[in-house]
DNA sequence: GACTAAGCGAGACGGTACGTCGCGTCTTAAA
DNA sequence: TTTAAGACGCGACGTACCGTCTCGCTTAGTC
């Protein structure tokens, strides 16, 4: 009987690797932008031009392609339920921030951003492998810190998600600020102050309880 | 009497305006980032491009150049005093988020974001000419805030900067939601639940007998 | 059998002749030395400049390439032993005159002259493959003329080719007289004079003999 | 009464001394053709550029003239009376060979000569001002030597400045062999075998009698 | 002895071509 | 069939000089 699941040709695999190592290397030895090419990929991943065009429509697939990997990690296991709102998010931001600041996700990410905004492929793709993976772990949290009366009961997913990850992009990229824990610090407490549950409501008499 | 100030050439005034018309006119138009060109900016303003090449050093710089004086009448003029903080907080977001939603301003910051992240002279240039002048419009709008209670006395500018324009540019870069007045409302409304005096202090107290 | 002479590229060839074509017209046509350029040759021949780039170092080198093949054939066949040293000799000067009355060969040697005078390795590649068959040809000639006893037997082919081309290149490039076969009569009469055997000699007597 | 011939203002006298001087300079060192810019010649010579656009049409103009004036001297004396046909010839074609052997008179000929040949008023110019004085001076040569008897009677200047030069000029641009004092005296010797009377002629007589 | 206009330096301009880089496509031969 | 190797057409890059132009300043030579 023939293999109803054929063996995949293992040089696809082997070629495969090579190309994304040797993005990842270039994307974290490159001064900026421009210093990934394809050219620069195929000559250090001794891999045919031919070959990275068949499987990447260009070099910014390829970029979020390799870089994704990186960030994996990050975010594959849902922070854990600790019992304290407060460190849960600092533990969410924290993977953000701890991944922005790393070789070469953080530099990739700054080339990439203008890529990612303008190219709707792009887009999408950066949409559901890191933005959506993201918002499902915040919601996790957020639905434990309601319960636990430390968020308001009609506190918004979405509106959180960007209020804490916008800031920390926006420094990344614009205001020159450094990402540090401070930073995740003062982000999570303001988060907290504006988005606890008001005195007198019934969550705060709850919370209170405890 | 003698002439004081020396005529400049003219020719160098008007290849000038000619080269950042045609650079606005180029930004407005491009599908993406790679389209706007020296060759396309010089073919378009019937400006050579040695001439370009001899006041800015790169596309980039060309570019910011260019769009920064669309941006110009927006912090210009300060959110004048109407006596009401959450008004002028809106007033000051709606600038910024009317800006980013119009061409060639908003697809041009799309495509110079990355730019400006890698290369720390523009990101010099974009933080004096731009990030500093809204931060200072923001700390005005803060300082009438605290003086009237609408936000508490130790309410940092910095942070009130970062949280408001980090949501703004992360939607326009990269969260794929669109720009508009109701996210405003949103982040205003966020902001001044957060950093609102508590009551029982002061702060309140003055607050509520007015 | 297997072919052991593996396909090249076609395209090799093909770009190749439509470079050499193309550049043969514009130096046909070109008005003065710059007129050939390399954009222009690309132009012409739909050929990418880079390709031209990759096979020649310069133009100069591309329009010496070109012009010798028009060469070839004033100096691939030896001028044949017809009997008669002077007729050989005309023989031999009238090819010279002739390719370089003619378009495009005269005006490319105007103008790639100081060129080959200049680069030694243009240099190299122009006695290889000009001065030299044509020494060689010469060579053959001033035997039989020898042999024949028209030519003194000392006769030394360096400096009869001296003698002979010296003066075409000479009204080609600097003195503005025409190139015309009455030069080459001249010179062939100037040169038998001043190399026929004295009278009293051996060779003059066995000259006399016949 | 008034001045007939107005001084002419020094300055047009200096500027123009600076810049051929500075022709020469760059026309020494200069490795090839190129090196010579009417933009380096007005950094060196302090003169600008419009200065010299305003006196010579392009810079292979320039080159010639600044480069004649260390020619000068060669042709500026008529070579002598000795009483030596030979010595007169070798006297002249030394001169020749002598400013050829130098910088910067030399390379600036090759960088020259394709730009003479191609341009019909450098051509001009140089015909008037270098190719004739050196003719005229060959033809008291030649004259004198008809009347010692060393030369035939009907000896032909045009032709015997074509022998002399021809070669002088073919070595220096394409032949690659040395300019040197051994080819005067070949060419010298092969001169006077060639146009020396036959003996039993007039002239030859005449000559025996001495 | 002041005045005016010619000649000048400085340097920006529009332009042509340069020679290079990297793109993404295509062709061949080997595995 | 898929690969590595590498040539190709292409578009833009950023540079070098070209030859032209505008602009005050300097400096003669004239009134």
């Amino acid at each position: 009987m023939k293999n109803t699941t054929p063996t995949p040709d293992p040089r696809i695999e082997r070629s495969n690797r090579s190309v994304l190592n040797a993005t990842r290397e270039l994307l974290a030895e490159g001064r900026d932008v421009g210093s990934l090419t394809i050219e620069a990929v195929a000559a250090r991943s001794g891999v045919a031009k031919t070959t990275i065009y068949r499987r990447w429509r260009d070099k910014w697939e390829l970029a979020l392609d390799a870089v994704m990997i990186d960030m994996l990690p990050h975010y594959y296991a849902d922070p854990p339920d600790v019992g304290d709102t407060r460190k849960e998010l600092l533990t969410f931001i924290d993977s953000v921030v701890g991944a922005l600041s790393m070789a070469p996700y953080g530099p990739a990410m700054q080339a990439l951003v203008s890529e990612i905004a303008t190219h709707p492929e792009l887009s999408r793709v950066y949409r559901e492998q890191v933005v959506e993976p993201r918002r499902a772990q915040l919601a996790a949290v957020i639905a434990r810190g309601i319960a636990r009366g430390d968020l308001r009961a009609d506190t918004d997913v979405q509106t959180l998600h960007e209020f804490l990850l916008g800031p920390v992009f926006y420094r990344m990229l614009l205001s020159g600020s450094p990402l540090d824990r401070k930073l995740s610090a003062r982000l999570v407490d303001g988060i907290l102050q504006g988005f606890a549950p008001r005195p007198g409501t019934a969550a705060s008499r709850r919370r209170l309880r405890r």
